[in-house]
This record gives structure tokens, sequence and C-alpha cells, in this order.
RNA sequence: GCGUCGGUGGUGGAGUGGUCUAUCACAACAGACUGUAAAUCUGUCGCCUUCGGGCUACGUAGGUUCGAAUCCUACCCGACGCA
């Protein structure tokens, strides 16, 4: 029996994924093979909160052109969402959207969540501790590598040898799992096979993603950008949270606190947005499976699908 | 024209006789990442290198000194002040 297959759209910022993603799914009703459409899977870490939309540059119904949309808006952004949680819900998207006859397309430039559905990664049985957390963080790095080499010397060492002794994020992470699980088990992932993912990347030369970046900043705020972020603070979402959540929810609230000028916010935004796009490409690029398309140039789709 | 202050690496900006290729920040480049991932973290960043080291740099040209980015002289450039 033949595996469902499973497009997965993923790459840079601003090289326009939903897009190219609502177009694929609207060839595949119409193609002669696949009468039953794709619908969509969004893999974007922010998108998944509910009012964070110009921001994230969040697809709009008109843009979705009737092709439906999983794993936008489902989560309130004053909690963290998690990897996990995406994983399972994406999987079970997947399965549902098959089920119908559809084809599932994953999109989005979130490369950690692609590879936690596509690679099946299995995380650790320990659900985040809060009150763990918190206490941790207050502590020096220095200190939390102390703690985590006596619950468990392996994933110190290990920490230790990619040169994360100072990531405060990542420390805190083994710590939690080690004093649960007394160790933090190897990493493992179910490669189950079921599907037959085609990996399509999208990536611009830098000078043009610059250029694009720019513009799509500007049109962005014309739109009305730093009203939304004031409207999710003042409907209770801290600047603490803002500057968690990066990029514009980061500096826009940065601006709206007087710390930067204008005019800082947005040189500050233009190159963060290019480095985490340059990020981007670091992890997805050690996947030799995908298939990348320079947007810049024009892409033929029967190529892809 | 006179006077004052200043000219440092891609940029900003420390350093004011030896430990200086020169703190730091930014930019640039590369990398990591397994329940925070738009987050978080690391490395390189004058030239050459057999990775031990070698060579050349702090406006320009001289000088003082065992030794100068640092002191002196002249010149060039910039800002300000006085004419």
């Amino acid at each position: 029996m033949q595996k469902p297959k499973v497009i997965v759209i993923l790459g840079q910022t601003a090289t326009g994924k939903s897009d190219l993603a609502v177009k694929i799914a609207l060839r595949l009703r119409s193609g002669q093979a696949q009468k039953y459409g794709g619908e969509v899977i969004s893999a974007d870490s922010r998108q998944v909160y509910r009012g964070l939309d110009l921001g994230t540059g969040k697809i709009t119904k008109k843009e979705m052109k009737g092709v439906p949309h999983y794993l936008l808006d489902i989560a309130n952004p004053k909690k963290q969402f998690t990897a996990f949680e995406y994983q399972k819900k994406a999987i079970y998207a997947m399965a549902e959207i098959i089920k119908r006859c559809k084809v599932p397309i994953i999109c989005g430039g979130t490369g950690f969540y692609i590879d936690a559905v596509v690679n099946g990664t299995i995380f650790p049985e320990v659900p985040p501790s809060l009150k763990l957390r918190k206490s941790l963080a207050k502590k020096t790095k220095e200190e939390l590598f102390e703690i985590l080499k006596k619950l468990d010397k392996n994933r110190a060492r290990d920490i230790k040898n990619k040169n994360e002794q100072n990531n405060k994020v990542r420390l805190i992470r083994a710590i939690e799992i080690a004093k649960t699980l007394g160790k933090v088990p190897p990493h493992r992932s179910c490669l189950c096979g079921n599907y037959k993912f085609v990996k399509i990347g999208l990536y611009l030369p830098d000078e043009i993603l610059k250029q694009k970046i720019e513009k799509r900043l500007l049109s962005r705020i014309k739109k009305g950008m730093l009203a939304e972020i004031k409207n999710l603070h003042k409907n209770g979402l801290s600047w603490k949270r803002m500057e968690e959540l990066g990029l514009e929810y980061r500096y826009i609230s940065q601006y709206l606190q007087n710390q930067i000028t204008k005019q800082e916010m947005l040189k500050k935004l233009n190159s963060e947005i290019f480095k985490y796009a340059k990020r981007q490409m670091t992890w997805f690029k050690r996947d030799k499976e995908i298939k990348w398309f320079d947007v810049s140039k024009k892409i033929n789709l029967a190529k892809i699908i």
C-alpha cells in the first residue's frame, strides 16, 4: 500500500511560504490525479497564539481562499505553548486530513516544530514545571551547571561539549528532566514511516531578502502593528512576555516603553529579522532531503507536486 | 590667519610609554539546538600559517627612548572658538 503523501513547505521568513501553500492546495484540488485538494497545517511557533496577527504575518481569512488551515490561533499568548503540544496536534491534524482523502501541507518556518512532526521526535515525559523553572531562573549559570552535574553527569558533559554551559534555558530543562527521571534520556525519534514527506524549502539571496524584510516591516506598521501590540498589552500581555515572544513583539514593546527610539526600533528589527532568517537556514541546512527553491526566480509548481 | 580639541580595526568607541592586533558594543560570517525555538547559546572576526607561530597596523613624515597608539616636531584632515 502506498504511503500517504505530506507536503512540507519550510524556509526563511518573508519568502512567501503561506501563499505557496495555498496555491499548492488549490492546485491539488483542480489537478487530475488528486482532485481532493490540500489543507494547510501551520508550523509556526508564534502564529499558534491568538491575537498575534500582524506581527507574525499570519495569513488572513481572505488569503486562505477557502483552504482550511490548522494550528493557527489555538493558544493563549499569556501561556507558553510548547513543541510537544504542537507535535501532538499536528500529527492528529495530519491523520484527520488524510482520513478525508486530502493532502496535508505543513507550512511554516519553525524548524524545531517541523522536525518534531516529521522525524517523530520522542520528548521525555516531563512536562515543564513553571515553579521549578522560576526558581532555577534565579540561579547563575555556574550554579545551574553544578546542579545538573550532580543529577546527571553525562548530560552535563554533553552540554559542555556543545558549548552550552551558558545556555540557561537548556540547563534548566535538563535539570527539570533529570530531577524526575533521574537522568536525561538519549535522543530518540520514531521514524514510523507512515507518511511520505515531500520537503520544499524556500529561500532568497541575502540582499533581496533584506529588502523584502524592510518593505514588509514598513507595511506591517502601516497596517497597525503597533496598535496590535499596544492592545495586547492593554489586555494583559506583560512586557516581559512580549520580550520572550521576540522580534516585532520584543522591539516594538521596547519602543512603546520609550526604551528605544522609533529609528532604533526599525534598524534593530530589520537586522534582527535578517539574523533570524539566517538562523532558520542554519537549522534547515542539515536536512539534505529538502528541495530548495530561490523565490526571486519563477517557480514551476509542476516541479514541486 | 591665530587658538583649542580631536584623527585608533567595516562602524561607534576605549586605551594615553612596555603585559596592544589593541577592552567593549555594533555590523559581518559560521555553528549549536530534542517539551521556552521569532527563544536560548557558542565560535571566528588585520594579513599569512605546516596552527607552534610569523608579519604589518592606531592620519602622514620624522624624532626622543632599550621600548611609542601613547612623548616631541612638522605637515595633512575635521570640529569648535577668535579674528
